[in-house]
RNA sequence: GGUCGCUUGGCUCAGUUGGUUAGAGCGCGCCGUUCACAUCGGCGAGGUCAGUGGUUCGAAUCCACUAGCGACCACCA
């Protein structure tokens, strides 16, 4: 028969690609293809799915690991297991990175190509561009079943979402409105809130009086705006302006004539500037509000590409910068500025270009979060979705998350899902005159033009757990059927926590009008990976690490390892290079671990039972190893993986490499545990480091026995050893390595014989004569052993063993040291005494220098006397 | 302003219902290593668990307050 020995070293670029070959020719990613009864349970998770654009960064690759330590976890423990992977079309991002690259190439905006030449640009180059995400996917080693790939833009999605449209309006959920949206002029399109980000910054605030007759006067950062002005708000207890309340005052604001209502609001705050606000409906949301319960006419002032309007005489045509500053200037010739004060203001950007953000009143669509509609028993979206998370059927992991989701869905207001770009899911919306037509076709008559707009990348994510299981097709009557019966809903939802307002909330409102279900039963929160230094990640500040690079130098496992373990669920966490090569280090502690045993086993068995250890070490191992597996099995029950993975390695470095290892070596003829104990930890491991235990499963089993369909491992054990045994018998152990370095110790040899033993008689006689022969009259002490446990026995016949091994193991290190100490003492007197004794050092070093080595000599040699004396004692 | 989180050895972090001596990895120091592995082994130094007060037989852990840091939400124009 032929060994099986492995490389010396493990070289990770040498096999994973080819296992990972090797599993998608086994099919096993397909749940259909599993051998498994037909009630087995299901274990889907659907895959958030990256930006086609995207290149695979370090939040991508934590987030496979994650999902692909549960799905092989699942799938090993018996689970129908489905992990459906998918891209995201991400609308704004990939237009904006199409214009970008069509500037830089031809000089060209979008504009000037048009829109159909423009989409057309946009396909061809997602098509070049998404092989290569679903590549590096591929890479990390994720087992998703790629016979269900989708993407939220192909054709099985698009009808899906203008089913999704059309239902929603249908149950009047859908709304045309106008409201101050938030308007990028760069991006050319509106924002959901969520979508603006926030920059706290030094501003300019003016106080000024409208015109010279004016009575009040206002504080303002944005002066232009002011152009629109139809009231002045002020707080109703204010006593410096009751008496203007309800009046409308005129005024000649440069040159614009204004009719001003004073009207009275509690939020307005007496105390910051003058206690008087300029109200400007069309372009402050706040005051938008006001303008809608005052009934106040609105005045566009800015359009759509940041410029003042057609009517506001010089300032027409002039950008919003522009305008404030030549507002400014006329108000201070004409004494109007009262103040001019530097404040910090929180400014809003578009969170993809950073552009201020220009608030302007714009039809748009909405969905209605509040109106109850049948589809939801009489609920609306919002209480459907918070009943959900109400009565417990979802679970947030870390728990803490669960009042972020609830605070989040009671403030949530209507979401506006239109957005002013070309590249995205179009509205299936026809308008003719004033007629508006929604349906899944267009309508048959003539002069119907589409709606231009296109829907929010969310809108298209937020069916992303159904639309991806054949939704509407397998819904049909209201009845699921296919995929959608088999996987739906969920189990798991892994997304980061930054998102759980913009996708997960929209997910449970959308999946629970379309089919009724909550789609996952858990939602596990995942940290941000911050660089060394605790920052975050991006490619802007050049501190990425990219997760490729990492996986070529140290393999796609020891990545995996370095994102899945020392992190906690919904805590960012920090890594380094040097963090994933510590963890290349183990996946050869490991491969060397596996070598070392494959030495030692004659004929390896794949489905071998635990053996009856033979020796205390043997019963130790096992004992310890099926320990692990219950706690394993225990962490990944609560996510955490992390404290799974500390676990493992602390048994395989620790207990199995650093001790029984080192006993096998001693006692021999191990093979039938090594074995068990290396099967055992290849499939443990598997989850997390699947390239590396599979390149060994099929080294030492052949290419027919996939270790990703092995059985997962139950926590068996010949014999069970109480903890309390397991703490002497660990002590024992110790005894026996102290004992072997110590060279030739005697009673030593005993506690070894002990170790041969196994039986608890032998064992109890062993003792019994160690014992007897130790000086300190613990001797005397019985042994009364009979039918008490092991560990009782032990602690009451001795503190015996433990002072006395002790005692020996103290002697034995203190000769150690001395000898040692005493070679090398020996050695440097002898280097010093030919250094001192070198003509040519005599001559030409300095007094100082000899001084002090002769110093150094006879420092060395009363401590060599020393040493000898303290020798010759023991 | 509101909410949540964090503060543990030089660094990064664990510490699961409060329980003997607070752990790990990296780093550091010393020693070793042709016999699975230097991508290794052994030994060691290093912590008043941010501070104060409280509850308790017992607190890193629970409570209150204080300080520093971070995130999210809202937003004063």
């Amino acid at each position: 028969m032929k060994p099986i020995t492995l490389a010396k070293a493990y070289e990770p670029a040498k096999y994973e690609s080819k296992i990972y070959k090797r599993w998608l020719a086994s099919g096993f990613f397909n749940p259909d293809n599993l051998n498994l009864p037909a009630d087995a349970p299901t274990y889907t998770i659907i895959l958030p799915p990256p930006n086609i654009t995207d290149r695979l960064h370090l939040g991508h690759a934590a987030m496979l690991a994650i999902e692909d330590l549960f799905i092989r976890y699942k799938r090993m423990s018996g689970y129908r297991t489905l992990w459906l992977p998918g891209t995201d079309h991400a609308a704004i991002a990939t237009q904006t990175v199409v214009e970008k690259k069509l500037k830089q190439e031809a000089g060209k905006s979008r504009h000037d190509l048009g829109r159909e030449k423009f989409l057309k640009k946009v396909w061809e180059f997602l098509k070049a561009t998404q092989a290569i995400i679903l590549k590096q996917i591929e890479t990390m080693g994720a087992s998703l079943d790629w016979s269900r790939l989708a993407f939220t833009l192909d054709e099985p999605r698009q009808a899906a979402v203008k089913e999704m449209f059309v239902r929603l309006y249908e149950a009047g959920l859908l709304y045309r409105g106008e409201r101050i949206v938030n308007w990028c002029p760069h991006c050319r399109s509106t924002l959901a809130d969520d979508e603006v980000e926030y920059r706290e910054q030094p501003a300019e605030l003016y106080t000024f009086r409208y015109d010279a007759d004016f009575p009040l006067a206002i504080a303002t950062t944005r002066p232009e705006t002011k152009l629109g002005d139809t009231a002045v708000a002020v707080n109703p207890a204010d006593p410096r302006y009751k008496k203007f309340i309800g009046q409308t005052l005129r005024a000649n604001f440069c040159g614009q004539e204004l009719n001003l209502k004073i009207i009275a609001d509690r939020q307005v705050v007496m105390d910051f500037g003058t206690g008087a606000l300029g109200v400007t409906p069309a372009h402050a949301l706040a005051d938008w509000q006001l303008a809608e319960a005052n009934n106040l006419p609105v005045v566009k002032v800015i359009d759509e590409h940041g410029l003042i309007r057609e009517g506001f005489g010089a300032f027409s045509g002039l950008t919003a910068v522009a305008a404030r500053q030549a507002i400014v200037a006329q108000l201070r010739a004409d004494g109007l500025l009262e103040r001019e004060e530097t404040i910090s203001n929180n400014l809003s950007v578009c969170y993809r270009c950073g552009t201020a953000i220009e608030p302007l009143p714009s039809r748009q669509w909405f969905v209605a979060v509040d109106k109850p509609v049948a589809q939801l028993n009489n609920q609306s979206l919002k209480q459907a979705a918070l009943a959900a998370a109400d009565m417990g059927q979802i679970t947030f992991v870390p728990e803490r998350f669960t009042k972020r989701y609830w605070d989040w869905m009671n403030n949530l207001r209507d979401w506006c899902i239109s957005r002013q770009i070309w590249f995205g899911h179009s509205l299936p919306v026809w308008y003719r005159g004033e007629e508006i037509y929604v349906g899944r076709t267009a309508p048959a008559e003539n002069g119907w033009t589409q709606d231009s707009d296109t829907l929010d990348t969310w809108f298209s994510s937020s069916m992303w757990t159904f639309s991806t299981l054949g939704w509407p097709d397998n819904f049909a009557d209201g009845q699921k059927q296919g995929d959608l019966a088999k996987y739906h809903p969920t189990q798991l939802m892994d997304t980061g926590y930054e998102i759980i307002t913009l996708w997960v909330s929209r997910m449970i409102m959308m999946s629970l009008f379309a089919t009724g279900e909550i789609p996952f039963a858990t939602v596990y929160l995942h940290g941000m990976v911050l660089d060394k230094q605790g920052k975050k990640m991006s490619k802007s500040k050049g501190n990425g690490i990219d997760p490729m690079a990492m996986v070529k130098l140290y393999g796609a496992d020891a990545v995996r390892l370095s994102l899945l373990i020392g992190t906690t669920p919904g805590t960012d966490f920090r890594v380094s290079e040097d963090k994933i090569a510590g963890y290349r280090n183990f996946t050869n502690k490991f491969w060397n671990i596996a070598r070392f045993i494959l030495l030692n086993i004659n004929q390896p068995q794949s489905d071998l039972k635990p053996p009856p250890g033979q020796t205390l070490a043997d019963r130790w191992i096992l004992e310890e190893l099926a320990q692990t597996i219950t706690e394993v099995d225990r962490q990944l029950a609560d996510y955490n993986f992390s404290r799974a993975g500390e676990q493992l390695e602390k048994f395989t470095w620790d207990s199995l490499a650093d001790w029984y290892l080192e006993i096998a070596k001693i006692e021999g003829d191990k093979g039938a545990i090594l074995n068990y104990c290396l099967n055992t930890l290849l499939k443990l491991w598997h989850p997390f480091m699947p390239f590396m235990t599979e390149t060994i499963w099929l080294q030492i089993y052949g290419q027919d026995k996939l270790l990703m369909v092995e059985a997962w491992p139950t926590a068996d054990r010949p014999e069970r050893v109480a903890t309390a045994d397991m703490a002497v018998i660990k002590e024992l152990i110790v005894g026996i390595r102290a004992a072997r370095s110590a060279n030739k110790l005697e009673p030593a040899q005993k506690v070894k014989a002990v170790l041969y033993a196994g039986e608890r008689q032998a064992l109890l006689q062993a003792q019994a004569e160690l014992i007897k022969n130790l000086r300190t009259g613990i001797g005397e002490l019985a042994i009364e052993a009979s039918g008490r446990p092991l560990a009782e026995a032990i602690y009451s016949s001795v503190g015996g063993i433990e002072v006395y091994l002790i005692a020996a193991v103290d002697a034995a290190k203190e000769k150690l040291r001395l000898e040692k100490d005493f070679v090398n003492l020996e050695k440097f007197i002898t280097g010093l005494e030919a250094r001192l004794a070198n003509a040519e050092f005599t001559a030409k070093a300095p007094p100082a220098i000899i001084q002090q080595e002769t110093d150094k000599l006879r420092r060395a040699q009363s401590d060599l006397a020393k040493i000898t004396e303290r020798l010759n004692k023991l």
